[in-house]
Formats: C-alpha cells, sequence, structure tokens
DNA sequence: CATAAAATGAGTGGATCCACTCATTGTAAA
DNA sequence: TTTACAATGAGTGGATCCACTCATTTTATG
C-alpha cells in the first residue's frame, strides 16, 4: 500500500477513466480532471507526485499546465507526463525542452502507462535521498564545533562580524599568517571547504545566534 | 566557457563528431568515445553532468551503459539522453523506463540536441519549494532597492545561496569572466568594497528575509 | 620534568575575488 | 536609424582565501 497520488488530466472521457482505472489497479491513488484550470487547482490543493496531462484540452492546453504548476513554488518535485495522440516530433520536443519527464503518444499499452509512472516514481525517490544526506552532513559538523579551541573560536566570531584575515590579526596583535593557520584548522575541523565556506559558515552561526539568545556568548576576551 | 561536462557515446565515427562540434561550439566540454566500456570508465573518472549515449552500439549496447552507470553511488546526479536510429516505440520505451531522462531519434537538428541538454541541465539544477520562496522574496526587496538590472539580481541571489562564481557561471550558461564583471558592478551599484563584502552582503540580505521581524540594518561592513 | 596540545609564524602554490580597461553583440527606446 | 543600456567576455594585476608543509615557542596536564 503506497500514498502515491497521480493525477490525470484528460479531457476524452472514456479514455480519461481507463486510465485511472488501470492506476488504481496498481494500487495508486488517482484523481482525474477534464480541464487544465481544475488540474491546476486539484495540484494546488493535493500535491500529487505525479501529473498526467494531455496535450490537446479544452481551455488551456497541456503545455500551459505544465508552465504554471511548475512556478508554484509549495509544489514538492513532480513528475510530469504528457499524453498526445500526435506523435508529431515537434510535439515531443516542445515537452520534453520545458522540462516535463516523459511522453506517451496514444494509443499506449497499461504496461506502457504503469511503467512509465513507476520509472518516474523511482527517480523522484531517489532525489529525496540525496537531500537526506546533506542534511546529515550538516548536523555532523555542528556536533564538531565543541572541538575548536578558544583562540578558534575567537578567530570565528570575529570572521562572522564581518572582519577580514588582516584586520583579525590586527585586532589579536598577531601575523596574518597565524589567522591563515586558524582558519583552515577551523574549516578543517567543520570538514568545510572551497572559496567563502568559512564565512558563510560563520554568518550563519551568527543569524543563529541573533536568533535563539539575543547576545552572543563567544566574545570571549577580545581586548584592543 | 562553462564548466559542464557532456559525455558522448557514440561509435558511427562522423555523427560522433559532429555531436561533439555541436556541444562543443556551445560552451561545453566534451569527451566522446566509440564504446560503452570505455564510456563508464570516462564517466567514473571525470563524473560528467549528461551522458548522451546510442542504444546500438559494439560491445555493451546503450542500455547496459545506463544500468552500470546508474550502480555507481559516487557519481552526483547525471542526466541520461539516448541516441536511437530507429524512432520504434519499444526502444524509446525501453529507455525512459529505465530511468533515462530524454531520447532524441535519429537524424536530429543541432537545435533539438542542444535544447534537449539545456532542459536537462535546468531540471538538474532544481531548487526545492521553500528555497524557491526564499529566491522571491529576495529577489522582490532587491527590485524595490535598486539599480539592479534583472540579470545582476539573479546573480546576487545566487551568492546569497552560497554558489560561488563558477558555479554560477555554469548555472546561467555564461563564462566565469562575465559573472566577475556583473559582481564588480553589483558592488560599484552597492557601494561596497573589500574582500567578502559582496557575500557578506548577500548574507545578511538572505537572514533578514529568514526572520522577518525588526529591520535589521543592512550595513556593509566596509572599514579599511 | 616530560609529553601533549595550543599558539605562533614562515614558505609555497593554487584558486578565487576584486578592480580596472577594452571590445562585441543584442535589444529597447528615442 | 541612431542612441543608450544590458549582457557577454577577454586581458591584466593585486589582494585574499585555501591547502599543504615545516618549525618554534608557550601552556597546560600528568
Amino acid at each position: 500500500m503506497n500514498n502515491t497520488l497521480i493525477l490525470v488530466i484528460e479531457d476524452e472521457k472514456t479514455l480519461c477513466e481507463n486510465i485511472s482505472e488501470i492506476i488504481a489497479h496498481y494500487g495508486f491513488r488517482v484523481i482525474s480532471t477534464p480541464t487544465g484550470e481544475e488540474g491546476i487547482t486539484i495540484a494546488l490543493k493535493y500535491a500529487p507526485d505525479i501529473i498526467i496531462c494531455d496535450i490537446m484540452l479544452p481551455g488551456i492546453d497541456g503545455f500551459e499546465v505544465f508552465a504554471r504548476v511548475k512556478q508554484i513554488p509549495q509544489l514538492p518535485p513532480t513528475a510530469f507526463i504528457f499524453l498526445t495522440a500526435k506523435s508529431t516530433r515537434s510535439d515531443t520536443r516542445i515537452g520534453m525542452n520545458m522540462g516535463a519527464d516523459d511522453y506517451l503518444t496514444k494509443p499506449f499499452t497499461k504496461e506502457e502507462l504503469i511503467n512509465s509512472i513507476r520509472a518516474r516514481l523511482e527517480k523522484l525517490s531517489k532525489k529525496s535521498k540525496h537531500q537526506l544526506e546533506k542534511d546529515e552532513l550538516i548536523e555532523a559538523t555542528l556536533e564538531k564545533m565543541t572541538s575548536l579551541t578558544k583562540t578558534e573560536r575567537k578567530i570565528l566570531n570575529a570572521i562572522s562580524e564581518g572582519y577580514t584575515t588582516p584586520q583579525i590579526a590586527k585586532k589579536l596583535f598577531v601575523s596574518k599568517k597565524t589567522i591563515e593557520n586558524h582558519r583552515v584548522n577551523i574549516s578543517r575541523k567543520l570538514n568545510l571547504s572551497g572559496p567563502n565556506s568559512l564565512i558563510s559558515f560563520a554568518l550563519r552561526l551568527r543569524a543563529q545566534h541573533l536568533n535563539n539568545h539575543s547576545s552572543v556568548s563567544l566574545t570571549s576576551t577580545a581586548s584592543n
């Protein structure tokens, strides 16, 4: 049993029913509508995983439906499969170039339909796994922050306040080289790499501190 | 020139050369090989953004190449475009059902090829819903405060997301030099100066949008 | 005291950012 | 059509950041 929801936008009544039956038979939830306008409304309300949409529709056409749905930022990643009677080349190219995920030319078998759906669901689930991995990495780095020494925390704090390496060196009466070494050590401990990654991290850290407590506690004996 | 790398696997020599030329002409880096075995080796080594692969190949066929490449967990998300001479339905269906991203039937025009490539690159770089919401908010305020042009706002927004110059260049299909020039123009218009002042400004701008309460100062840390 | 950790600083090299100049192309407006 | 601006991109140079290595001194801590 799965929670996958599929939206079918198709104005030919019998075809629409056939498609819906096939989808339901394979255990997916399904909603259908004959018009693009209503399809967009439903997409907004129910956030389907897949939208199967005919090109030729009364009112706005399939391309327009696709374009509008893709502009909705609230929607999670949604696979878009076009249906069309014309198997003309230009039609398929237009759809795919807009960023569609697949294209079925009528008539198609139920195997072709269901295999296309399954293939797109496979791809959707892969992407979400990548995102999860990234989240875990971020949390792991935050834990390693405790390994920073006193001076390193002081420098990280200075970075978050917008000071550059030579400015920090002047403030702490040490050489630029020392600050650079500390920055490298900090980056290493936080598993950061790439230009600006450290200042980027420091500024986010500061933003968090400004949210949670109204005073930043990283400043220790930063005399001048 | 941008950093997008495209791998072409095609055994017909003239076709392979034509494709490579077209790709290179549009500023993408390209590697080509006539065999699937070598294609897999290259994919492992260079992690291309897109693989364009004929179905009919000496030795292992395009489907097999796709299956093996997708099993490599080390590779970042890679778009896969199939080429086929037969425009038979079964061939295209097999490819798409395996999880391919697009297919082109021979013969195709250079526009069809390059549009397919760009559409897949667009999808690869698509972002999550939350980020898109923030993007629009930030763009809206930037539009109010500004002499910044459309492209400049887009770039400033990308900077706030942590993208570096070469990454932005790749995303927008332009050269690093262009992005650098835009950064200078943006800094000039915002009266910024000094290293990291721009990324610092961009991140503070973003932070302000994250916490919508008080009017946080947009000061630009331009001491010297 | 001896050892380990922290802090300091130099050297080298590569990548990126910043700041100019100059040129070409495309486009929108006068 | 001409003008102005936007966008693109090459070239040059300097400052900074990032990533290694190596060495010396200071400061805990056992």
